[in-house]
DNA sequence: CGCATATTCAACCATTTGGTTGACGATTGC
DNA sequence: GCAATCGTCAACCAAATGGTTGAATATGCG
């Protein structure tokens, strides 16, 4: 029972993947052509597409032989307000806001 | 080797991780305190803060014989850095761009 | 048709992860 | 001093992860 913050944190977490996505920021591209910078074999790359369509992070859409990947930021978005309300509400840490008050 | 960014992205795929870290943004807490609520044992959660530790996230400071846990949001910063250029360079994606202007 | 290309599937493997338990070391309080 | 408390360590376990290879499945091309 995977919630979609755990597969995006957890899609975000491999540096391959990370990788990926730098890629496809540049441009849509098929499964093989992603996989041509990395020294890795093709089904490797073929599940990191798999995990990282299932975070949502991009999708992938089959045109004839070759499948499309493209990326889907949208699905940052929780992640990206998850990480931001964490910083917000690091304000009211009241341990530190006495210590600061007792300086 | 893992960057600041892969032990960063990996401790917050946790839920138990991220719960923690949600406590830890009211008030700085001992270890036993932070393990109260959750139904694993105190070495589990232990394991935990050590990993949100060495990712930046959270420092513990011992006084006495009690650890004191103390969020760190400065480390996710870098990777909310990281998330917020994946958004904006979105818009440089040209295959979606050639799409929308032959629309 | 028949071959090449694009991608996934299945089986396998080593390592990591997230949890347990029980023993242990350090610190505190009566 | 001694018992209780705080936290970690070590050993262990099951399941997940990230990779491999080889076979299988589409699809496109001459």
């Amino acid at each position: 029972m995977d919630t979609p913050l755990d597969l995006a944190f957890a899609a975000l977490a491999d540096p391959t993947r990370r990788r990926i996505l730098m890629l496809l920021l540049e441009d849509d591209m098929a499964v093989t052509d992603v996989a041509e910078p990395f020294e890795m074999s093709l089904a490797a790359i073929s599940k990191h597409l798999g995990i990282l369509t299932r975070a949502g992070l991009i999708s992938q859409e089959k045109r004839g032989r070759v499948k499309w990947c493209k990326i889907e930021p949208e699905a940052l978005r929780d992640a990206s307000i998850w990480m931001q309300s964490f910083g917000q509400f690091e304000a009211v840490n009241l341990d530190a806001l006495e210590r600061f008050l007792d300086q």
